[in-house]
DNA sequence: CTTCAATCAGGAGGATTTTCATGTGGCGGT
DNA sequence: ACCGCCACATGAAAATCCTCCTGATTGAAG
């Protein structure tokens, strides 16, 4: 799992850095708040740990950044300042959690996991939707022009992060990673072989087709009239 | 007597957890808004106690959540702003009392008492349903199609908890935190078997079934045809 | 001591996931 | 235009995982 630490403190930095990686995540370092924009909004993060002091780029304006582009990704900001002011800011400005510094590093760590966990979680009902296509998150149904379709459980999630990601073009690795939660390539061809099932379920019977592949690149979700 | 503390401060959750437990009551905790509002839909309290400043989601969008899902369960706000503005706009949103931080514990404890009170003699005759499956929470009585069955104290919170959450997929992970409150996973079925029960109480002879398991994913309660 | 609730354990059966073998088509090179 | 290659598509078999059920065991209550 990667995360993304944006800390100007050298020490600090490498001191959260070394503790993560012992609990096994992935983590990326950011020096100051625009490099840190910039890589969170290019690669995918889990989480991204934002210090609210920084050069270059306030963390508060990273968050708005971030929040700006849309992207619905878990930020919990550091901070030395623990006043309310200071935390309704924070959370105004998109934040969704938020650790007064010094901390515990147990803590920290809680909260990791409490946001990580949350992220896929929702209250009320989450509908993804592309063209008549339609997606329920809870109730795990999937719908085309009303018509209800039954994935299995893979199917389902590969289907829901192709919607996560419409309009983008996702490739083999990023499905593996993402859908499959492994990294380790068994040179198989598992995903072809699930990118046929959802075809058939969903695009088969249907028009326009939206499910499209890209040779060399990967899939994508999009609506697009056959060439 | 169940009371879900929505506080985000580890510090001050962990006083008034102790302050409450010392006298009696069942505290669960929510660090954050999010979490707070998926808890106070799933399972069943006697009260919230909701600090106004959250991360993830806010005081007032948790009382709103719940409002809008008509649970009529007692709300009492705190805030560390004594503004008549804020005091307003937490009434307005559906709390029931409002506390102003830092308060007397023996305060707290008052409120309590007076909300919780209030709602006992409001005779609550709470009955969930679903298709001709009756179920009243205050009774703990069940009924299909008008004929009583008897369950016991596991089975009935089981078919509780289903029924919050009808027409929506519960994992296994859900049942077991919610039902059993452990999330120590002991590799055991147990749910499995319960969920075996209630079929042959419920669902056995009776249409339609009720009970559908989603392979890979989790039981929902919905009315659905069998494929 | 008896009864009933709750949990555990193991195997059958079915559904899902994965692999494998093979077919197809587009693209670059000639 | 033709050929061969590579990437992808597809069907079916194989392997694996998941769920359900039964019966035994533990534990608590009367």
């Amino acid at each position: 799992m990667k995360i993304l630490l944006i800390e100007d403190e050298p020490k600090v930095s490498a001191f959260i850095k070394k503790g993560l990686e012992e609990h096994t995540y992935e983590v990326d370092q950011a020096y100051d708040g625009f490099y840190g924009a910039k890589l969170a909004l290019e690669k995918e993060y889990a989480l991204v740990i934002l210090d609210v002091i920084l050069p270059r780029m306030n963390g508060v304006e990273v968050c708005k950044t971030i929040r700006q582009h849309n992207l619905t990704l878990p930020i919990l900001m550091l901070t030395a300042l623990g006043s309310t002011d200071d935390k309704i800011l924070g959370l105004d400005s998109g934040a969704d959690d938020y650790l007064v510094k010094p901390f515990e590093f147990q803590e920290l760590l809680a909260r990791i996991r409490a946001l990580t966990r949350r992220s896929q979680e929702s209250v009320g009902t989450e509908v993804l939707k592309m063209a008549d296509l339609e997606l329920d998150v809870q109730k795990k149904t999937v719908h085309r022009s009303g018509v209800p379709i039954s994935l299995t459980a893979r199917e389902f999630a590969l289907l829901q992060y192709l919607l996560r990601n419409k309009e983008r073009v996702v490739s083999r690795v990023d499905i593996i990673e993402q859908v499959w939660e492994t990294s380790f390539d068994t040179g198989s061809n598992v995903i072809d072989v699930y990118i046929n099932f959802l075809r058939k379920k969903i695009d088969r019977d249907f028009t326009p087709k939206l499910i499209h592949t890209l040779v060399g690149m990967g899939y994508v979700l999009k609506e697009m009239e056959e060439k």
